[in-house]
DNA sequence: ACCGTATTATTAAGATATTAATTATAGGAG
DNA sequence: CTCCTATAATTAATATCTTAATAATACGGT
């Protein structure tokens, strides 16, 4: 038992005994899983910093690399990286700020607005994304492909869980 | 295949090309990862909203009702949230505000101040908490207890990874 | 007893996110 | 053609979190 569960251990036993019926285990795999990506992420932002990037500008950055279209709209990122379109104009702003993208006007339609990544963006893209992907594969690198493949399986399952448990639970409760 | 896996394979399979030898297994494993734990904490938060309150306000009143001391020092409740002082100070003059929480000099270290739960904040906790954890119970349902272990397992060893594979390896890149 | 170093909590400054309001444009019903 | 509604991006107002600076207190070595 690492600290997490030593730690989570003395709250949820409080609970399983103030809320019979609730089992412990379901509290250990949700702060698991808080816990896990808060280290990653962190971890990752470390990294990144050195770059003057963050997770965000990371993922606007690499989604406009690696579409095959030469730029996309704003609302279009939006909605692939499920952040606001308000966070998007944010982000794009401050990549432009540092000449890492641009912004075109459509064709056809003068509300829309398009972003494309530029040689400079390229650039610190693929000076930062071989030690990313590196980093990463160290991270992985105890894992059998078969681990991994059970991993993102039951990560799919638990957002069919958040979506058809999590959220319905919570209405019917409401009533 | 859902559509994180339909988006996330596009980008892979351009970086898998790109940077011969990254594994796209691992880039949605890391996905699947984020994006879980997005969905989970948008869905809670949701809930949370209706009691004024916010997974990081949740979490401090868990740790306050649940730990067997009347109070707490801010500081040990910053180092067992993992969030930093400043930030245990803002969510504890939040919830002292609505009277869910109340300081309290230490008797002997002048320096130190403790944050203790009132009623109104075990009672608020209290109405919560139960649909809560039903949405919990209901978005895991689907899992077996051997699914639950094998989980929670998988994420521990992924956070080591973090430690000792993200961390070195990053480190190892930069020099 | 005194000094220099730790530590505790807070405040200040800055980054990043959200929702709601605003502005401009599109596009369909009549 | 003209409204009316919908959509795109931005701005404004807030909230939350982080790091760095600040102020008060503690404590060990001499």
């Amino acid at each position: 038992m690492d600290d997490l569960a030593a730690y989570t251990g003395m709250r949820l036993a409080y609970y399983e005994e103030k809320f019979s019926g609730f089992d412990p285990a379901d509290g250990l795999l949700v702060i698991s899983l808080i816990r896990t990506q808060d280290v990653y992420v962190r971890a990752r932002e470390a990294y990144l910093a050195r770059y003057g990037l963050t997770g965000s500008t990371l993922n606007v950055l690499m989604f406009l690399d690696s579409t095959p279209e030469e730029r996309l709209p704003m609302h279009t990122i939006s909605e692939n990286l499920l952040v606001s379109r308000a966070n998007i104009t944010g982000l794009i702003d401050s990549l432009e700020k540092r000449g890492y993208v641009r912004r075109r006007p459509d064709r056809d339609d003068r509300r829309v607005v398009h972003a494309e990544i530029t040689e400079e963006g390229r650039a610190v893209l693929h000076e930062l994304l071989p030690g990313h992907f590196r980093a990463v594969e160290a991270m992985l690198e105890g894992f059998s492909p078969e681990e991994k493949a059970t991993l993102v399986e039951l990560f799919s399952r638990v957002r069919d869980g958040v979506a058809y448990g999590y959220i319905q639970a919570a209405r019917d409760f409401e009533e």
